[in-house]
DNA sequence: AGCACTATGCTAATAAATTAGCACTCACGT
DNA sequence: ACGTGAGTGCTAATTTATTAGCATAGTGCT
């Protein structure tokens, strides 16, 4: 027997919680947004399943405790339990450590390279400072 | 009714494929080790199941093509199928847009919020060379 | 030879994720 | 008053992931 072949081996998650494919799929999409609607996270995914399925899978996610919603009139608007910037640091925790061998400079590198054309002067002067802070910061320990 | 409730909500994932939370953990340990038998994965794993079933994984996983496997005598080494590099810039570039609102300033911003203290003065040499080199990069476009 | 250990091959059972579908409500326009 | 559209509530079916279990083979030891 040959598996199913879980589809595009490129599409990465890069998201928290261990959750099924469909459900970090919209963890993620609602992580992107900030807050959204079933009809926004369905046309955010780009292997877009029934609406149904959108609304119950975001309504377990609910139930389990990794969404909530806010009723705005008649539609439930959706975003993530978890402080935003919390998972942020812990996805990027758990990036370094399984693929850059917990090396921050190493990911920093990957990052740059990915990003090149993406960053303003006022970025690279920010990024700049942010790493005399972190010299500083070394030296008094 | 309540949902099973999905376990430590602070563990992260950063992995590629869209896989099943096993398959990805796995995938995870994989990717960390670089190479590893069943016996490697099963004590990288924080949350074990059986022997067994991590073989299982590992065959499953391989069916599907994300890993592939060399004898060393009696036993399956098992490795990442797909280059290591690339799926770790294709995760960076998923966590980017997914928490960092597509900013590479903002996600090393939190890298090194997150790294501070594990940074040698070499690293932080090399990084602000990298910095330099893409403040030039920009320049000639 | 027989035992313990570690490995794989394979299969079947269970649990969970994923999907679609139908009923109902409310607001709005005709 | 009625149809239409966009929303929710809920449930049942299906597919996939996950697990454990048993059979078997090799190796090394006593």
């Amino acid at each position: 027997m040959t598996r199913p072949f879980t589809r595009e081996p490129t599409v990465p998650s890069t998201s928290p919680h261990q959750l099924g494919r469909r459900e970090r799929q919209i963890m993620d999409a609602v992580y992107r947004l900030g807050r959204a609607t079933a009809a926004d996270v369905l046309a955010a995914l780009p292997d877009p399943p029934s609406y149904s399925a959108v609304r119950a899978m975001l309504r377990i996610l609910e139930e389990k405790g990794h969404l909530r919603h806010e009723q705005d009139g008649p539609r439930y608007v959706y975003r993530p339990a978890a402080d935003a910037g919390e998972v942020g640091r812990s996805a990027v925790k758990h990036l370094l450590s399984t693929f850059f061998n917990g090396s921050a400079a190493q990911a920093v590198a990957a990052i740059l390279g990915e990003a090149r054309d993406g960053l303003s002067d006022a970025e690279l002067d920010r990024l700049s400072s942010l790493i005399d802070a972190a010299r500083a910061g070394e030296e008094d320990r």
